[in-house]
DNA sequence: TAGTGTCCTGAACATGCGTTCAGTCGTGGA
DNA sequence: TCCACGACTGAACGCATGTTCAGGACACTA
């Protein structure tokens, strides 16, 4: 298994927090055992423990390092000025894809600072939605903090589910042909909307209609 | 730990699956161990591997079934000819938590059988999505393969990103209430768009530009 | 009653795990 | 030159794991 580390003069420590972001996805927790850890980083296991702790501090140091790399990315990014909301698939790009895979991962298992990392894109996701309603740029709606979870959730699902994606679309999700095919699509959907004007209006029923279906039958199995 | 058993009538079979069903996705593949789930099934270690063979077998198991479970629901609703393609989360009302949970966690692990699942989905939406363009109720596009790939992912997102969308919205996000909430946020982009027609068309040159940004400079890191 | 097959168990085994520890090596300051 | 210290290793320990196996309990048939 090539590891993520592309210079080779990197310290022990850095080379085995590097193996550890790409077994861990890859194997899971109880999965990745800190011998192989300590092999793709050319390292004693014994030096793993050395530097870490336990298994569970290397886990905590992964979690912290790819949360603080997508954290501040992401705000170097509104920093640029690149980042309208839509540009999340694009931040994403300049980050690399073990770390990606690992958020994903992350995101999936619901770790703590990845869990924290999410409440922040949501906060931050509401604040420039809100900005951009301000300049007329952005609709309006009842619910801006529910918008935001939502945009969000749909941003991040690309990010979890990127090998799938990368599948069914014949290319690499995260790649450049990929992302930009995605964003378009997705561009075409927030921008114009996917129904016709007639249809969101009957969709609207469907919607009431469903409400008062679900209110009256209650799930199976609960 | 309370298992998904809810009449306690079950094959012991049935009780052991569910309790793999509930554990997996929790404590993953290596993290949950067979003695665990026979305790919560009640029934000996051995049980386990006879009706199962092995861990790995009891997994496949568990794939297959949840699969199928949410493959055969899903083709019921369009059966039934509730579920536009809006209605998807709507079908995931009616599946038992602890299935969509390890649904989600099948789906990010990237299980061959929800890999399968997955393309079928794909392939289905994109057959609606064309459907409902040819009575003019969705807007067409150069891609129908990709529109289908994003909004499905869109969609599924909901399903991996669960415990954060519940705890971002204060409330579950598969429960009634939130499943409303979701899906109307969903209508609102869906049917008239995020942006306002003056920003559609800002978004569009940014996105060029962005495209010739991405181009000249590359990725960081590859 | 004897035979047969299914569901099920307790005890045991070999393996691989996370972790510990005593100690080596190399470097830099007093 | 000596010392202190951080990086690093090899060997070992205790433990929990997946799996095996011989057999018990029970129902059903001849």
């Amino acid at each position: 298994m090539r590891s993520v580390v592309e210079r080779d003069d990197l310290t022990a420590e850095a080379r085995i927090r590097q193996a550890a972001i790409t077994r861990f996805p890859a194997e899971g927790i109880e999965g990745t055992t800190i011998r192989a850890i300590a092999a793709d980083a050319g390292v004693s296991p014994a030096l793993v423990l050395h530097h870490f702790g336990s298994k569970q501090g290397l886990l905590d140091a992964c979690d912290r390092y790819v949360v603080d790399l997508v954290r501040t990315t992401k705000t170097q990014a509104v920093i640029d000025g690149t980042a309208t909301d839509s540009g999340f698939m694009a931040s994403m790009y300049r980050i690399a894809p073990p770390v990606v895979r690992y958020l994903g991962w992350s995101l999936s298992r619901g770790a703590p600072a990845a869990a924290r990392l999410f409440d922040e894109l949501v906060a931050e996701s509401e604040r420039l939605l809100s900005a951009a309603e301000e300049r007329g740029l952005v609709r309006r709606t009842p619910d801006p903090h529910g918008r935001a979870v939502v945009v969000l959730t749909m941003q991040l699902g690309f990010v979890v589910l990127r090998e799938h994606v990368t599948r069914a679309l014949g290319m690499d999700a995260f790649g450049m042909e990929g992302l930009m095919r995605i964003t378009e699509r997705q561009m075409e959907l927030f921008g114009t909307g996917l129904f016709t004007p007639e249809a969101a209006r009957e969709t609207a029923q469907a919607l009431d209609q469903a409400s008062r279906l679900l209110a009256q039958e209650g799930p199976d199995g609960r």
